[in-house]
DNA sequence: GCTAGTGGTGTATAATTTACACTACTAAAA
DNA sequence: TTTTAGTAGTGTAAATTATACACCACTAGC
């Protein structure tokens, strides 16, 4: 035991997971059954396990309570406020996560739009709050908007979940110069059927999306 | 006390304190005195006291082990890998702080060059290369440069700072245009006096730098 | 008064970003 | 079978932003 002569907080783990659905940017709040702030709304969050490291905690954490399985995850900052819990002292690290798809979430979580996210329990408003920020900032600069889009997908697809996460319309021919330009993203050769419109073209990344940081 | 069946990780604070010297970016090691890693440098950091808010901490810590009072300060992410500190299970919140001038340190206290780190105890080597990263990138899109400068400074002075940080040589014409360009540098009116050359005009931020995020 | 050292200034070119409209293909309805 | 609705795909010109570049002038010290 290291010399330390003060109470330990407790560490948990929050996570932010975002997906991208009918043009909606939305985030994953569970209903809590635990007191305190019991009925609230909150993010899926849970104690750091002895051993386990945070990245760890976050991705279990997202599984067992929410039943999702994440693509993309990152550290988005530590909030260590010392009346954030009223219970005692709890420290935070955040994670965000973003993901694809529609996957079969536990029942008590749903799915909010963040232009209509409820009240929440302890500062996780804040916690949200910051991070689509940060999601929206590093939208433009890294490649982390490929994480709500399949492995494989067509540029307009891409582009209605960009105009989600930014909130504004972008302009077709410019998007798709943009996206093309560094070469990291290629024609699979195949496209899309269906829909009472052309066949879209199927683009896939030439590398994975990693934690692009 | 919360229902919290693991044993509590112990929470620090690192803090990494950046300026710029005769052109160097340097940062501000301690000399441990008490184990592990006794005799090892290692970034100044301390417990998380209750009821203490985290940037506190990074505060405080600075002022006990550092003796320096700090200008900019912002959180860089938390580390907490089960074996980063081979007493027990630490996870440590690292802050990252610019000052300017020279303040008297701590006679533990060294400042090193970023380009020449001695080995450094824990994970702090790690911690310290994220750091650099994050200032390099933060530079050119935050305020955060003019945390290294007085509340009033040359443009010259500024440029060899900002040269410094980045390793790079600024154009001087378009350094100047860049850092005029939002209007939130202004002229003083006053000039310098001494130096074997003309005077240079002295400016000021219209805001004071804050934590820019 | 001469020299070393550096503060201060503008313009032309290149690169990047933005604005913008039509054709053609598919599915479904008439 | 024809028509219609919906949307994939494509290029260029203009505006903005970033880059490259050289000389004069002022001060201190010799």
């Amino acid at each position: 035991m290291v010399e330390y002569p003060f109470p330990r907080p407790a560490v948990t783990v929050d996570t932010i997971v975002f997906r991208v659905t009918d043009a909606v940017l939305e985030v994953l709040l569970i209903r809590r059954d635990a007191s305190p702030f019991a009925g609230s709304w909150a993010l899926p969050g849970g104690f750091v396990h002895e051993d386990e490291p945070l990245e760890a905690t976050a991705a279990r954490v997202l599984g067992e309570k929410a039943g999702v399985t994440t693509y993309h995850l990152e550290q988005l900052g530590t909030f260590g406020a010392p009346d954030r819990d009223p219970r005692d002292r709890v420290i935070s690290v955040a994670y965000f996560a973003i993901i694809n798809g529609d996957p079969a979430v536990d029942k008590n979580a749903e799915w909010f739009s963040v232009d209509d996210v409820p009240p929440t329990a302890f500062d996780h408003d804040h916690i949200i709050a910051t991070a689509i920020q940060r999601l929206r900032s590093k939208l433009t600069y890294t490649r982390i908007g490929f994480a709500f889009v399949p492995d494989v997908f067509t540029l307009p697809q891409l582009q209605r979940t960009w105009e989600a996460v930014l909130k504004a319309p972008l302009d077709k021919r410019n998007f798709r110069k943009m996206v093309m330009a560094d070469g990291q993203v290629i024609a699979t050769g195949e496209k899309t059927r269906g829909g009472a419109h052309p066949p879209a073209m199927l683009y896939r990344t030439i590398q994975p999306i990693r934690e692009t940081q």
